[in-house]
Order: C-alpha cells, then sequence, then structure tokens
DNA sequence: AAGTCGAACGTTATATTGTTACACTGCACG
DNA sequence: CGTGCAGTGTAACAATATAACGTTCGACTT
C-alpha cells in the first residue's frame, strides 16, 4: 500500500495509524511551500500540525493553549491567526464556518471546491470534492444570474463509523 | 398580480418596493405562529422587521443597535439572540454563517434546505432550493456511507443586478 | 379569589472569537 | 554595510455569543 492519498478517505476511519496522517500532511506542506517559494516557518508548522492532531475541526483558542509554554513567550491571538490565515492562503486548511473551527486539508496542493462532512457524534470532518455537486449548485446558480466566486457547502450529519455503533 | 411569493426573487432586484416585501413577511410570519400555537410577541415581531429592512443580512448586535431606546430599556445580548433563535426554529430567518448574520427567509412556512446566494458586491443574499443540487449533495454523502442531518450551503459571488452595472 | 406553573423577558456578568496598531528582528538583496 | 520587507511579538480592544438567575404576566386549577 503507497503511503501518500488515502489521507481523504481516513478522516471517518475509527481507527487508523494517525501519526502517519500528520507527518504525510506536514511533509505534503513542506513540498508545496518549498515549490511555491513560500516559508513553511516553525510557528506556521507548528500550527498546523496542531490542526492535524485529530480529523476533529479544532478552534484557534484551543491552539493557543497547546502552544502556551513551548513557545518562548505564549501564543498570542495574532500569532494563531496569522498562521491560519496563510496556511489557508496556501490550501493546507480549511475554516469550518458553521463551527468557527479549522480542520486540515486532506489534499492540499491543488485548489479545489470542497464539501465538508461534519459529523455531530465524533465530531470527526471528512471532505469531498463531488463533480456532481458542483455542476449543480453552478447550474442552478447561473440560473439564477448569479456569478459563484466561492463556496461553502458542509453538511451536518453522522459519519459511517458512527452509524454502525 | 397577486400579493404573495415572488418575495424570494426581489433579493437581487435593485429597485423594488421594499416595505411590500416587510408587511408579506410580517404578515405571513403572524400567519405561522398562529397556526402553530406560538407567540409572535412585539420584541420578536420588531427582531424579524428589522431583520427584514433589507435583503441584506444583518448583524446581531445591529439589531440591538437599532433597538436602543425604542424598548423600555436597551435591548441586551440575550433579548436579541432568543428572538433569533425562535425565529430560526419556526424558519422565518436563516442564520448565513459565513457571516455571523441573520436574513429573512422569503419562503417560511415549509421546511426546505436551502441554498443561499450572497452578493459580494450588494451584500444582498437570496436564496433558492434546487432540487438537483439537493440530489446530487445526497448522493455523494450516502456515497461516503454520511447520513445527512442538516446542510449549510452558501454561495459567495456577485449577483445579476451587480455584474450588469 | 388565590395558588401555581411556565413562557417570555430583563439583568448582570462572562465566555468565545477575531482584529487593530505598532514595535522589533533578522535576513535577502542591492 | 544599508535598506526594506516578511514574519513575529505585544498590548489593547472589538465583535459575537452564552450562562445564570431574577421578574412579570397570563392561563389554568382549585
Amino acid at each position: 500500500m503507497p503511503m501518500d492519498s488515502r489521507l481523504e478517505e481516513l478522516a471517518f476511519e475509527a481507527a487508523h495509524d494517525h501519526s502517519a496522517c500528520v507527518r504525510e500532511a506536514l511533509s505534503a506542506a513542506a513540498a508545496i511551500c518549498e515549490e511555491r517559494g513560500v516559508r513553511l516557518t516553525p510557528v506556521r508548522r507548528r500550527v498546523l500540525e496542531l490542526v492535524w492532531s485529530s480529523h476533529q475541526a479544532v478552534k484557534a483558542y484551543d491552539l493557543m493553549a497547546q502552544m502556551q509554554g513551548e513557545m518562548a513567550q505564549a501564543a498570542k491571538p495574532p500569532t494563531v491567526y496569522r498562521a491560519l490565515d496563510f496556511l489557508m492562503e496556501q490550501g493546507l486548511v480549511h475554516r469550518v464556518d458553521s463551527l468557527n473551527a479549522y480542520v486540515g486539508c486532506p489534499t492540499p496542493g491543488r485548489t479545489h471546491r470542497e464539501q465538508l462532512l461534519i459529523c455531530t457524534e465524533c465530531g470527526a470532518v471528512g471532505e469531498m470534492e463531488d463533480p456532481a455537486v458542483a455542476h449543480a449548485l453552478g447550474e442552478a446558480a447561473s440560473r439564477a444570474g448569479f456569478s459563484v466566486q466561492r463556496q461553502t457547502v458542509e453538511l451536518q450529519g453522522i459519519c459511517g463509523a458512527c452509524q454502525s455503533v
């Protein structure tokens, strides 16, 4: 089994080697930043690592709390928000609007119009990019005379793993 | 022309008799609450009226500011949030997650899975309920083994009126 | 008529989330 | 060497939302 790219299917798999997810996300991020000539600084890298500490969406202030003590000084809000802004610009992290929280992108490196799946039971956040959804949204919007720039699609429900409990 | 139900098409129409929108929204709300045996109290009615003061999404604290002086005492956060919670439960108002703001529902009275259209130019928020979108989302989610309970679909872009400027 | 109950609202305080403004540092580049 | 700029540190604050508890008032019971 190759090491890459089942990342997007793992969010709802109860037991998996999550440390591999983190390693893969960090190394993909490093490669992407390298290629783009932007800097994955220690602060940014640490925030990304903490966002990836689980498949659940993470709150900005929880990141701050976890970074207390490990930086020279305590991490203040701007530090964390700036890192998150950078990571979102690079497509490495998504903001989950319905939760005011942040989740690592399992398929960074290409821009996409993802749809998020949020399990209300276990809190895990998965991601899909369904062409039929994209197409239907585009069609419907254009019938309404509306030109779409960005989209927020978040489905709340129960993931497969939680259904079979 | 009947008085009812073009409400959902008016959000992006530059010039229309908006006072008619407000009247219609309020009378529909009164009828719905009557029928359901729930109370559209003065506070709730006033909040709904203010939410409908335009087709743009309204911030909770702006509602409070507008209600200063007109209530016996100043409107405090719980007053406004409770009214908004009630109006959302009754499907009279939607929360726009990507804006932390609230907008009147143009087609209350039936529950639905709406998709919001948010114009980044004029700020107007329209709403559609496209069966193909609903179907595509349902299909894609169920292929992912995910059982959907609620959905947040918000498209940011430019409305027809703003495109033709 | 008096008692009781619950929904709605008022009040105070606080929690949570995010931004502004400005200072400092260190490295890339001339 | 300067000089500029990206990144970070710091302090203050703004914006959004909730918790906890008290008060009012009308419907219903007795």
